[in-house]
DNA sequence: ACGTAAAATACAACCGATTGCACAGTAATG
DNA sequence: CATTACTGTGCAATCGGTTGTATTTTACGT
């Protein structure tokens, strides 16, 4: 059924139909109500992308989840899921625009390059920067309506939006020297930027208070994994007498914690722990997880926000997302 | 740049050039490569959407993530977000299908009916049954390429994918029960179609074993949340020494557990506790959860194998995905 | 050199909508 | 009653490709 359809069964052309149902002033209110009655008893649906096409609007925004590094990787970081969510919740209260998701499971990322090039969509949101900050340049050459949830680095072309990983890790480990810890370990992977930005703050907070690290653990990945586990008993091993241990994300922290029990020592009595993203989980874990919270909410807005002022042409800054340090059990006194 | 000014550019009609850059024999290999060689130097590139229209291909599945019956909901559940993960994956392997996802943050259903009549996808994937077997029906009656992750119910017109709830819940009671536990509590809320089943399956297995319910609890959600854990202590107070909890799910196991230990409990030691989900914290919480594994890979794989089946008119039957007790800490021996 | 078959390319319709402009019908005006 | 102004519809072009058919070009045999 399409528009010629019903204009030969109202008896009428199909530039009349057209008009009656975007309810054209230029067609009398009898022909327009006559139309718009009989589109609706016999079921008529316009055909969208014929519209769209004509019309030459696209109403797509594209979504995509790099992968972690990984190779043949499945999505299971909840952050960057939860972060995919709320980024579809913005995206709906905005309306008219859909959400094409895309994701690639090798770890080749010339994808991202090819997506901006070959899919017609409004705009692109990136969730997550990743290894991938070359390709992300490049891509932001191609196309200027591009947001990444990531760190700032200091020769980017395309706009982040995300949490002051540097500030937001300084405050975490103050949190742990005001309870007098003394001997620290970082967790997290520093060849990813935010990674690494969270690690000056970690490294900046003990300067600050005259101390050094006590030792840094690199598990390649951001999300729990053995990897992560093995990293951690391992420095439990070979450098005991650490109380203190910064992870770069809650999940990290998951795996550090199962560790040191697994080592016989217990959180905080004898470490405290504190990671990074407040994932809903870190509420309801054991111990509780204290947390630097990066507001999925806020962070899914404020990328779409900012993807639609580029998209009015709107001039465009990368920007923070406040963050918050929201104390529980595992960094509280022995 | 389109096709007709590089046609232009290389003094031939457009048909020409159309035929040229699908390799077609038609037109002379000189002439072709010409033509190729021509476009790649004027970067040019298709326009995708015209050629979709004119051959009346989609090649759009779209994935809709229902809110779990509550109002202004942010996509939190792991489980749910990485079984998305997962359908991204398997659409990716089959290639060809962009994946546009659609979640609506209102708890009004008919959006469900809506994004079927309106958006012009090749079918649906629907992630969660949730309370609209309803309206799910009514959709079916419009579109039959159309798959939802759920439980089997008898009156259902959709085709559903899914773990055999009560079975799996049986086995995870039959655990508990070989443990030798006795005064049995289930947490979960059995409006929910997949909770029902499961909750038939720890009635089934109390059941062989002579026991009867010990309590339950229904939390109005099911995933981690405030009221859950509330729901908790409260049977603890009101109806103590219970001294095993079957969750449906593990969010909702990860709850119960941070209120038994609230309440001055130990888990496993007084109180075992099993979920249903296995999602990846699962395995670096502390305690580690005993679970029902709903394999991620294989459901997302299921769905989408099962929607390609409809799409190629195959008939398609609802399917469980294999159950697994993956066995914890949480519940061994006191 | 010419006719003809085969090969290479051009023309034009089409997908399903929108929209500028032409045209017909009616009412108002002189 | 004829002319003008205005109102309501229809025609046809258009978005950017694909493809059946017509047309031109080439090659070849006589």
């Amino acid at each position: 059924m399409k528009m010629s359809d019903l204009a030969k069964l109202a008896g009428v052309s199909k530039s009349t139909v057209s008009r009656a149902l975007a309810g054209s002033e230029r067609v009398t209110k009898e022909t327009r109500d006559r139309i718009q009655q009989l589109a609706k008893e016999h079921n008529y649906r316009m055909n969208m992308r014929a519209r769209n096409f004509r019309l030459q609007n696209i109403l797509t925004i594209g979504v995509l989840l790099p992968s972690n590094g990984q190779a043949e990787w499945l999505a299971t970081d909840p952050f960057v899921l939860e972060l995919l969510g709320s980024v579809a919740d913005a995206l709906e209260a905005k309306g008219g625009h859909e959400l094409l998701l895309a994701k690639h499971s090798n770890n080749d990322p010339s994808w991202i390059l090819e997506f901006a090039e070959t899919r017609s969509v409004d705009g692109i949101i990136v969730i997550g920067q990743s290894l991938y900050h070359e390709e992300l340049n490049k891509a932001a050459d191609i196309t200027n309506t591009m947001v990444v949830w990531g760190a700032q680095l200091p020769d980017q072309k395309y706009v982040t939006v995300g949490t002051d990983n540097y500030q937001g890790c300084k405050l975490a480990t103050e949190h742990l020297l005001a309870q007098g810890r003394k001997r620290f370990v970082f967790l997290g992977d520093t060849r990813f930027p935010e990674t690494q930005l969270r690690y000056r703050g970690f490294q900046a907070a003990l300067a600050d208070a005259g101390l050094t690290v006590h030792s840094e653990l690199t598990a390649y990945s951001e999300t729990a994994s053995d990897a992560a586990l093995n990293y951690v008993s391992e420095i439990l091993d070979r450098q005991p007498g650490f109380d203190a241990l910064v992870a770069s994300s809650d999940m990290l922290a998951f795996s550090a914690i199962k560790a040191i029990h697994n080592g016989g020592l217990t959180v905080p009595g004898d470490i405290a722990v504190v990671g990074y993203d407040d994932i809903t989980l870190s509420e309801y874990s054991n111990p509780t997880l204290t947390s630097i919270t990066q507001n999925r909410r806020a962070g899914g807005k404020a990328l779409v926000d900012t993807l639609f002022d580029l998209l009015d042409n709107k001039p465009a800054q990368s920007l923070f997302i406040p963050t918050e340090l929201v104390t529980r059990e595992s960094t509280l006194g022995r």
